[in-house]
DNA sequence: TTGTAAGCGTTATCAA
DNA sequence: TTGATAACGCTTACAA
């Protein structure tokens, strides 16, 4: 059996009031009983059991995860920044998945609300109005992380998804691709959808670009998105000259079936991709891709969470930079063919 | 203020034993109780607080996950599994980061044993004579993926690291390599280190082939490791004909920079990686290596650790099984050149 | 079938 | 500086 206040205060010749004030550092107390207790404690290998003290303070100094069922270095990244302010500031972390594109979230939700989480930071997955309302009623404080929720109505912190591809269809134009394609993007998507569409699209029509429907091909932003819509292009015979890519991993599915293919990248075919996972730095020749801040976003978040726990207080939203990772999978090409 | 029994009790009118025993679909009711008090509860809103429960009860439902302080896909693939079936059970999923090599170990342990989880899953970091004390003492049904503790003491899942790369080598002898490197091992870690360059050189042997101390780079598992080992090859002017690398990401680094120096996989040099996580498939040419089932060992380890509560029984360890998966990073030479 | 009440390990209020 | 003691929200004998 495990020691409790209890058998500290029986030890020590103390009240259990008294092995609590030591135990919290509240101060009130001599120094040698601190030592009595402090003592008595060591003696019997005493664990502070955190139920118990939730269960009067009503805090439970743990803050909830809600991811999706995917497994991509994504999460990793902001898992980590999470986790490392989450200790930093004595909270631990509970891990949920959502499902497939978040179908889990009630469950996941419940969860959270059973445990009395202090807080919960849900990453990449679209809230409706139900699944707000949920999160309203629950009345914990909750950020959003790379995604958003319909309405606006939740505090979260991601990238401008317009800008960003924006600025990856810029840079295409910019190296002198006469053809550019958008592969991977799901156009159900309202948060990380639609608005890189819009993008592609806005920055393509300011060039007087002509939108060419062949060249864009819609995705679930997985790897196997890639592979489709690359196969796609092949089978049509019209591939564009340069690609930008819904994520890292579609943009190495577009890789792989270029590879297969012989076609040869940057020379034959360039690529961006988006999110600056590890697979992009890792790869040969490394992936040019827009960088998301990963891990300051889920320490960010953290620490957002964790303050409006404490003060009670609203969060803000954020939009945070992203970063034009520049390496070496766009060819320059030459303005004119000589 | 959230809902308690105790309102539920109030507004339909019975006793908190029987709301509990409701709730908890423990049986000894009316039906028409039963409806009411249901239908108190969900007027009310009443989600229920396990932390009380737990209190009371002495289990909390949660097992703890540590793993150490890295983002690679391994863990990603790992945690799900074990997230799945712990959701199947039940369970909540609480997750530590141990530090670099595993040196917060301890405050995780003890985080564990504050919130008192019910179980803990260890992945990846090596157990001393120390650590293991204290886990003895926590009295903690805890299992080991992919690690193993000194003097085996504790119950552990994983592969046969030793056959494994026995195996690899023999794959590159079997495709007629004159040379073959090992690279990224650490030969200061027992479990994941010494083993796997036991099977490199007993295999080696068995072969009749002589050591080469230039062909042997240690590291640590990382991208980085390979980079430097590759570099090292480069600048001794003696590079293998085939690389065995300790993990994907090690492959990964030897790859990049055999790319940056021109020479072309599996052409002028062959690889084989260790893990088969996403980037081995992902990458172009896909990368041969040895497969790990890290979901299932999640899973299983997962598993196991719920079984060993429920029953209070002993776990036992297993040696699951590693597959090549071949790819397409291994070149066959000829015999003999012609 | 239902209710009473003790107790889980803490914290916190009040009094000494 | 300390100690009694009542909570916290729930489960679980034991009684009715």
């Amino acid at each position: 059996m495990v020691a409790t206040i209890k058998d500290i205060a029986k030890r020590a010749g103390v009240s259990t009031a008294t092995v609590s004030r030591v135990i919290n550092d509240i101060g009130g107390y001599g120094t040698e009983t601190r030592d009595r207790v402090l003592q008595a404690a060591k003696d019997l290998g005493y664990y502070k059991n955190e139920t118990a003290t939730s269960l009067v303070t009503n805090k439970t100094k743990t803050i909830g995860i809600i991811i999706p069922n995917v497994s991509t270095n994504f999460y990793g990244n902001i898992v980590n920044g999470i986790e490392d302010v989450a200790y930093e500031h004595g909270y631990s972390v509970i891990l949920t998945h959502a499902g497939i594109e978040g179908n889990r979230l009630g469950d996941s939700l419940k969860l959270m609300a059973n445990r009395r989480v202090d807080g919960v930071i849900i990453v990449s997955i679209y809230l409706g109005k139900k699944q707000q309302e949920l999160i309203t009623w629950l009345n914990l404080p909750t950020i959003l992380l790379s995604t958003q929720a319909e309405g606006d109505t939740l505090p979260y912190i991601k990238v401008d998804d317009y800008q960003a591809i924006y600025q990856a269809t810029q840079y295409m134009i910019d190296h002198h691709h006469p053809t550019i394609g958008l592969v991977g993007i799901n156009d159900t998507d309202k948060i990380a959808g639609l608005p890189r569409l819009k993008g592609y699209l806005d920055c393509l029509k300011q060039h007087n670009r002509p939108i060419d429907r062949d060249y864009i091909v819609f995705g679930d932003f997985s790897f196997d998105a890639g592979v489709a819509a690359m196969q796609q292009f092949f089978k049509q015979k019209k591939i564009p000259s340069a690609i930008v890519c819904a994520s890292d991993e579609t943009a190495m599915g577009v890789k792989s079936v270029a590879y297969e293919n012989g076609l040869t990248i940057p020379d034959d075919l360039s690529i961006i991709g988006y999110d600056d996972t590890s697979i992009a730095w890792m790869s040969s020749p490394p992936l040019t891709t827009i960088g998301q801040p990963l891990y300051e976003m889920g320490a960010k978040g953290c620490e957002r969470v964790i303050k409006a726990i404490a003060d009670n207080c609203e969060m803000v939203s954020e939009i945070v930079p992203f970063k034009l990772m520049v390496r070496k999978t766009v060819k320059t090409l030459n303005d004119k063919p000589c």
